[in-house]
DNA sequence: TCAAAAGTGTTGATTATACACCCATGT
DNA sequence: ACATGGGTGTATAATCAACACTTTTGA
């Protein structure tokens, strides 16, 4: 839109828009979120999202990234629009709409220095706390599409470390889906993508004997996706 | 509330919220888009989306049936979120993020004079003329999710007349993939889901022999939706 | 009678699912 | 030596994909 004309209604009172970030992260087999506790009026103490508003001379993006570098010090994140909430009375007192993104985030990589500072904390999901305002549904929305995503794009793979063992991976894919997976079929499957390269190395940290390590292999990964492949798992 | 001009000033300094509406319809086997003729300066008489600027005391999706009412004089109508677009730069000399939305209509219900009085008009898909600022990009990302909300929800039905044939259906189906199906594996699989009512009338539109006409079982399609169907077709 | 679209089944290929035992190793 | 998680193959069922002819009827 870019009208010559404006409604002075539009300009007397103001309309905000913020943006939310859902960051999720995966460690010890459960995928968790970062939420963060208000430290200012109202809703001071509260539980929520940690968010800004987005700035005139700023993308929308941009104001995610922004937000995340802020919390956890993370940049360049894999990061993700999910949807803008607009009710008119979703904030009380403000028009304020939020566009909401989700970040998947390796959880030993971020700063727990800047979490702490921030008042920030890891839940569980199937664990969290009551949310501020709708942000409740925006965790279960970003993980609604989250599953969605997971089915075509090796999305998950995002919030594993760059070196990740099989059984860690069919943990993610399981946290995400919230139900086990079969071991034997989902190996079969994901190595049969031809995205995962076998290291030397070996992580005992789980076992005795120890699983070997993967990386992934972005170029094979591309031409997967021209070729149309899907990621689901059953 | 009457417009009044504002200077550049002014809207520098402001953001600006506004909705697109990617309106589809489908019609003679094309699945088309409307779009309309800008009446005011600048960029007039280029192509656009059809916007409308979101009002303070509205919600976001009410704005975009407000515009829908307004162009086409449907109300009530399948209208989904698309995605936001926020670029700083979108919009020249303005700051404005726009949420986009997407209908689907059924194109013999609407009204000729509103499309009309706004300079509206439809346009194939694949022959579309140019359209200001992100509006293609918006158009193309539209399609994109109608193909992949056509996967796992009935979600062409609202492009079609409450009765319809088999062949219609597929017809449809084959303009949202933009390639040919199976008529035999088509009519086998649509079938299957039984979440249509053949009717006893025909339609011979479009051939001497007439094709049955079916109508959408909408608790039917609960109980598939439920058992968590899909509705891909190869 | 013929042109044009509607309607109908089968088969082979591919993919999904279910399932149980041995391996390697640290304690 | 044993407990723990890692790693492997096969057989059955389900689904997908490809394919051609007959029917109906208005012109």
């Amino acid at each position: 839109m870019a009208p010559e004309t404006v409604d002075l209604y539009q300009i007397k009172e103001k309309m905000y828009v913020a943006t939310d970030c859902i960051i999720f992260g995966f460690h010890q087999s459960k995928l968790k979120l970062l939420v963060f506790k208000r430290k200012v009026s109202p809703l001071e103490g509260e539980w929520s999202l940690i968010g800004s508003f987005v700035r005139l001379d700023e993308d929308l993006d941009i104001a995610g990234q922004r937000v995340l570098k802020e919390t956890t010090g993370l940049e360049n994140v894999f990061m993700q629009q999910l949807r803008t909430y607009g009710k008119k009375d979703r904030d009380p007192g403000y028009r304020c709409i939020s566009v909401a993104q989700y970040a998947l985030i390796r959880i030993d990589d971020y700063s727990e220095e800047l979490v702490e500072k921030h008042g920030a904390k890891w839940y569980e999901i199937g664990d969290l706390p009551e949310l501020i305002l709708d942000h409740n549904q925006m965790v279960q929305d970003a993980l609604e599409q989250l599953k969605q995503n997971a089915r075509y794009k090796p999305i998950g793979f995002e919030l594993l470390p760059e070196k990740f063992t099989i059984p860690q991976l069919q943990a993610l894919y399981e946290a995400i889906y919230q139900r086990e997976l079969d071991a034997r079929n989902f190996r079969k499957k994901v190595l049969s993508l031809n995205v995962l390269e076998k290291l030397d190395e070996k992580d005992k940290s789980s076992s005795k004997r120890g699983a070997f390590l993967y990386k992934f292999n972005y170029e094979n990964y591309q031409n997967l996706l021209t070729a149309g492949y899907n990621f689901e798992f059953s």
